[in-house]
DNA sequence: ATGGAGACATACGGAACGTATGTCAATGTC
DNA sequence: GACATTGACATACGTTCCGTATGTCTCCAT
């Protein structure tokens, strides 16, 4: 009995889907080095053929994972830029928003941690990590609008994702997260004030 | 024939030097992951019982590699700060200093990118990544003397290293990192003066 | 001189990755 | 409608590599 194509392409993406969801738990939990690929086909209830088929090898599902979660940040995002009231608030809400995302286990272990390590420098990756762009998008508006620093937007995007990043990293292995939080926060606002125009 | 007690130290300590030069070399070249001990211990002349010895496992070898390195960044960042006229031209240099190291493939693939995905966040390293501790220091220094926002120094430092990290990672995976350094270079510069009292 | 500890080398087991090969269903072709 | 072909997986295999367990030899203490 045969089955329709649309039917055979959702066979094969729900086949996709689950690799990649077993892979992402896989390297949340034990991260990339550690997580057998034997495990996490069977987790999916396949084996390493069918991984090896769609992703090539144990990077290519890497990619593909981060690709995933890194669609769910933008979008994530993406909702807290269209709420903010002026082009600065969204700015910095984002900022915000990301340093409290890259407190989330999973993209911490996953995006900032392995990602780097085992692919190189994030802006070469293919799903060009989005992130920096929308940050960068609300950095050229500003120095259009006159009120931030004529810098060059991409490399300030970069700098502010990086300061963030550290400050993510710094609280996750904190004692107290939730106080550590608000300082960096605090030190987070006074460097970003940097960028504008007048204090 | 009997050697002395410092001769034998010497022959210990040089034992230790060469695996350590071995495993810095290895691990810069090809990553820590696709590093082998097989190799970079014969590479010294010895074997993997050496290894497993005197640092108890890869991992072990990783933060003897680090802290080796982060000694040296240290040491030539004093001679920075210590040319440096006023506190906060000594926390700009040795932050410009900071990206500059970065971009040197030995201590960007081992101590900034496979260092964080192997032993964790670098807060929680033995060797107590020392260059943000200097930092902090010029910071609270400035704090005292009023020149700088009353924010924590730590988490500050923290934060200009992070992104003193990201604009390395930039720069050394652009086209032409010359002309991209001074970019980057500007728009730290701009950030870093969110944290003056005054602009 | 003799027992013990430290500094290494060697041998072994096991896990994990990538590849090579096989199978089966679906599709296109004559 | 038979048949070759392609794609989606599963299985089997070889290799590499890590960590440990064991052995040896030298040096020091008593």
């Amino acid at each position: 009995m045969s089955k329709s194509p649309q039917r055979r392409a959702d066979m094969i993406a729900e086949t996709r889907g689950k690799l990649i969801a077993a892979g992402r738990q896989a390297f949340a939990t034990k991260g990339y080095a550690a997580a057998s690929m034997d495990d996490l086909t069977a987790e999916a209830g396949l084996t390493r053929g069918a991984l090896y088929h769609h992703f090539g090898d144990k990077k290519g599902l890497l990619e593909a994972v981060i690709a995933q979660i890194d669609a769910e940040m933008a979008r994530r995002l993406r909702t807290v830029i269209d709420e903010a009231d002026t082009a600065w608030d969204a700015f910095i809400d984002e900022s915000v928003a990301w340093i409290e995302m890259a407190l989330e286990p999973e993209i911490q272990r996953i995006v900032l941690l392995d990602g780097p390590a085992v692919l190189g420098d994030p802006s070469r990756w293919a799903s060009q990590i989005s992130c920096v762009d929308s940050t960068a998008n609300s950095l050229r508006r500003l120095i259009a609008e006159g009120k931030v620093k004529p810098v060059d937007p991409d490399v300030a995007a970069r700098l502010v994702n990086g300061a963030a990043l550290s400050a993510a990293l710094w609280i996750a292995s904190a004692e107290d997260p939730r106080a550590v939080s608000a300082k960096a926060i605090e030190s987070f606002l006074a460097l970003a004030s940097g960028l504008l125009k007048q204090a």
